[in-house]
DNA sequence: AGCACGCCGACT
DNA sequence: GTCGGCGTGCTC
């Protein structure tokens, strides 16, 4: 296709745009553009289209041409929504690269990378046609329920039409209901980003005069309410330069009859501004600090990697003040004139990281997460495409900015797999493209962990990055010292209480006596994780997928972590009637239950998922932990990421062998990273922390390893491993699920997609398996893994026969009803 | 994704 | 018979 330029074509130019959907389709379909937009459309501009027979979408135009499609007559393109491209040349090619590396559709890419705020949808409402006359009487029953719901409300979208009927397919009601012109179609536009508004309030200026305003007061001695209005605007505006109608009626108490009458005599003067959803932080700026000798020779070793164009991978042990680095490396990239990425995986971006990192940049810094809403992040968008930010500090999907000048790009707790997306498409890993990213830019690239995954780290070793390490914690804090409780032995000896160990409840006695905080990690959530009848051995199950269902205390139900669904706890056993119902394993509530039993006079939080699901919940629970009114703290991996606290002194790993002995090929990593991270939290102040570790298997080499800090052990060891049994860094992963509702279909559609990739990949291609939960949701699944050899073979070769294989099996008819799902990468 | 079309079972 | 479920194919 010819590519073309924008204000290259007069009005008479017919011209065609290719515009991405919003959606998971393989191709990009084209639309004409109306000649008065011939001026001004260009590539990156959103673009209103009409797709298929109602729905009216928000597209991408891609690319630009006068060639008319052969073999349809296109459709006009509705309008157009920019008058600048929203998104960037390069964000496209990102799009593209993302699309073809992870094997899904561009609109997928787009989907994700788009603020919802900036993809209208319509959405078809029915409305009743007030213009037609109609006899009720010639209704059918489910016409007239859907005139009578249209009588209450204005309009119904077909979704609650549904509801209105009970039933599924409404469509053929709604169309006969359209040609008797009893109801009106109409596709509506859900809202787009719009700018906030406030309302400003002034004085008007002849009264800055003192003896206007004397001569004023006494004007309005009969108006009361209205002095004591005018008398707080005239405090507030002592202390700051301007004032909200919002801010002045809330610190006034006043009521609106009063302001008005005030706006009224033209004394008050109104003023509506477009503001920022960001208050400006208002810290002190922190200009001057010092690196330590370890941090100086860090800098400098990284800025050398960094000026021959190499990825950096800095190792540097917990607390060893990672971040000034960071900063004084982002400070060199601002004074390039250039922007900063600051990655960070969602959970760890809080309030404490963004107040540190305004501490030194101020509102130059952006902030993108999910916790933000729609508008919120539309206005991140545009502001970094305007160049007013200097910073975003962002999680995985702030890889997806439109950066115009991108110097330098962190990706700090790289090892993170929270930068991995799962699920929906594209699956796609944050640190990867950002890798990718920084060469499309060829901006600089930092990556940053006391515990790096292993393909980072051996990417580094093998010269493809600079490695840089950091071995003393700043301040010269030790490392923790690190225990471990032999949980049989405590057995045999009788000294547990409860999932405690004796040495474990005695240490944190111990810290709650000099008023130290604790840190309880326990990798899973809910009370007990299965319940099993002691007399015939029953188990609840999830009856939509292949899992035991897990007891939760706080609402007394069992749980499916999987779907959702939620069953009534039993006393009795359904299968055979017996009271006998054990509860097997634990998680962080019974351990919260427990605790509060032994330690009546602690005060215990519990943070999981459970427990922060609200947006400020999470923050919550940190804040309390901070202002020490939470003296123990149990949670899953939420409580390993990053967080710094003073004041604690104690962690407890309370079962290490459930982590140890996960089946995956990544479980020692894991376990190290989560032992390694969560041992962090303890003593990063004055004095040294103390970690427990619980297990079954005391002298299990990992532990040993996370005891002694032996980061490269663990590295020996993992790459032994993972080239004999042919697992990255020496070979990629490409995982495809098949899923069907049906036992029998998942298996032939599996077996079928194996043969056919077989053929051509040979033994590269492993499985068909049912997975360690072979349903969820109500579908089978049965999975595939291809393990591709990094050396001597095409990654692409091999994607495109997956994809030609793919597009086969769905000429099967029988396939056709099984959902494929391609995760490259996938862990 | 959403929507139309067409085939098939179970109800007035 | 027909209504409503569900599989199948198409959208510029």
């Amino acid at each position: 296709m010819l590519k073309l330029h924008t204000g290259e074509y007069n009005d008479r130019v017919t011209l065609f745009a290719e515009v991405i959907l919003p959606l998971a389709i393989s191709r990009n379909y084209t639309y004409r553009v109306p000649y008065e937009y011939n001026q001004s459309i260009q590539i990156g501009q959103r673009v209103v289209v009409q797709f298929g027979k109602n729905k009216i979408y928000t597209a991408l135009v891609h690319q630009l041409t006068t060639d008319a499609p052969a073999l349809y007559e296109a459709k006009y393109i509705i309008s157009i929504l920019d008058e600048r491209p929203l998104v960037t040349e390069n964000q496209l090619r990102l799009w593209q690269w993302i699309s073809s590396y992870y094997m899904c559709y561009i609109g997928e890419v787009m989907n994700a990378a788009l603020p919802t705020a900036m993809k209208l949808a319509s959405e078809t409402k029915i409305l009743l046609n007030r213009e037609q006359e109609f006899d009720k009487n010639l209704l059918n029953d489910k016409e007239f329920l859907v005139v009578e719901a249209l009588e209450v409300k204005d309009e119904l979208s077909i979704n609650d039409v549904m509801k209105v009927l009970g039933q599924k397919s409404v469509m053929p009601l709604i169309k006969s209901l359209t040609e008797k012109q009893i109801v009106l179609i109409s596709e509506e536009l859900n809202n787009r980003y719009k700018p906030k508004i406030e309302t400003f309030v002034k004085l008007h200026r002849v009264y800055n005069d003192q003896n206007q305003l004397k001569e004023l007061f006494s004007i309005l001695e009969r108006a009361p309410k209205q002095v004591d209005l005018l008398m707080v605007y005239l405090r507030l505006s002592k202390m700051q330069p301007s004032i909200t109608k919002k801010q002045l009626m809330e610190e006034s108490g006043s009521s609106p009859a009063a302001f008005n009458a005030l706006v009224e005599k033209d004394i008050f003067r109104l003023e509506k501004k477009e503001v920022s959803r960001f208050s400006e932080p208002e810290i002190e700026l922190i200009k001057n600090y010092t690196l330590s000798a370890a941090q100086q020779t860090a800098f400098e070793e990284i800025s050398e990697g960094l000026s021959e164009k190499k990825p950096v991978l800095l190792h540097g042990v917990t607390a060893s003040g990672k971040t000034q680095i960071y900063i004084k490396l982002i400070e060199n990239c601002i004074k390039e004139g250039r922007q900063a990425l600051y990655l960070l995986p969602e959970i760890a971006l809080t309030a404490q990281m963004i107040q540190r990192l305004q501490a030194y940049f101020g509102d130059n810094v952006g902030v993108y997460h999910s916790k933000y809403n729609d508008n919120e992040r539309a206005e991140v968008w545009q502001k970094t495409l305007n160049n007013q930010y200097k910073i975003i500090l962002g999680a995985r999907s702030s890889v997806f900015l439109p950066y115009a000048n991108l110097g330098l790009i962190i990706v700090d707790e790289e090892h993170e797999n929270s930068f991995k997306q799962f699920d929906p498409a594209p699956r796609y890993n944050a640190r990867d493209t950002a890798l990718f990213l920084a060469n499309l830019h060829g901006s600089n690239i930092l990556l940053g962990s006391a515990t790096p995954s292993v393909e980072s780290y051996y990417n580094a070793t093998s010269n493809r990055y600079k490695l840089v390490s950091l071995n003393e914690r700043f301040g010269g804090v030790q490392l923790p010292e690190i225990q471990v409780a032999d949980l049989q032995q405590e057995r045999k000896q009788k000294s547990m209480r409860s999932h405690f160990s004796g040495l474990l409840y005695t240490e944190i006695e111990l810290a709650l006596n000099r008023k130290e905080q604790v840190i309880l990690f326990q990798n899973r959530r809910g009370y007990a994780p299965m319940l099993m009848c002691g007399t015939c051995g029953f188990t609840p199950k999830c009856v939509n997928c292949d899992i035991s269902l897990t007891y939760h205390k706080h609402d007394n139900k069992l749980h499916c972590h999987y779907c959702g669904f939620k069953e009534d706890i039993f006393y009795r056993c359904p299968a055979c009637g017996s009271t006998q119902v054990e509860q097997k394993g634990f998680g962080t509530e019974k351990i919260e239950d427990e605790l509060a039993i032994l330690l009546p006079n602690a005060r215990i939080a519990r943070m999981d998922l459970d427990s922060t699901r609200s947006k400020y919940g999470y923050q919550q629970l940190i804040n309390d932990f901070e202002e020490r009114k939470i003296d123990i703290l149990v949670g899953t991996q939420m409580v390993t990421k990053g967080l710094d606290f003073e004041n604690v002194s104690l962690i407890g790993v309370l079962n290490a062998d459930a982590m140890l002995n996960y089946p995956d090929f990544r479980a020692f990593e894991r376990s190290y990273q989560l032992m390694t991270q969560v041992s962090g939290r303890a003593g990063r102040r004055a004095s040294r922390g103390k970690v427990i570790v619980q297990s079954n298997q005391p002298n299990h080499k990992v532990i040993e390893w996370v005891m002694y800090n032996k980061y490269d052990q663990l590295f020996k060891s993992e790459l032994a491993e993972r080239s004999g049994f042919q697992y990255p860094p020496f070979y990629r992963l490409i995982q495809i699920d098949i899923k069907n509702k049906d036992l029998n279909q998942v298996n032939e559609s599996a077996e079928f997609l194996a043969k056919e990739l077989k053929g051509q990949l040979g033994k590269r291609v492993l499985g068909p398996e049912f997975p360690l939960i072979g349903r969820i949701r109500n579908y089978y699944i049965k999975t595939l893994l291809i393990k591709v050899e990094k050396e001597g073979v095409s990654i692409t070769k091999v994607k495109q026969v997956i994809q030609a294989a793919i597009d086969l099996f769905y000429t099967q008819k029988e396939n056709r009803n099984s959902l494929i799902k391609i995760d490259v990468d996938p862990y």
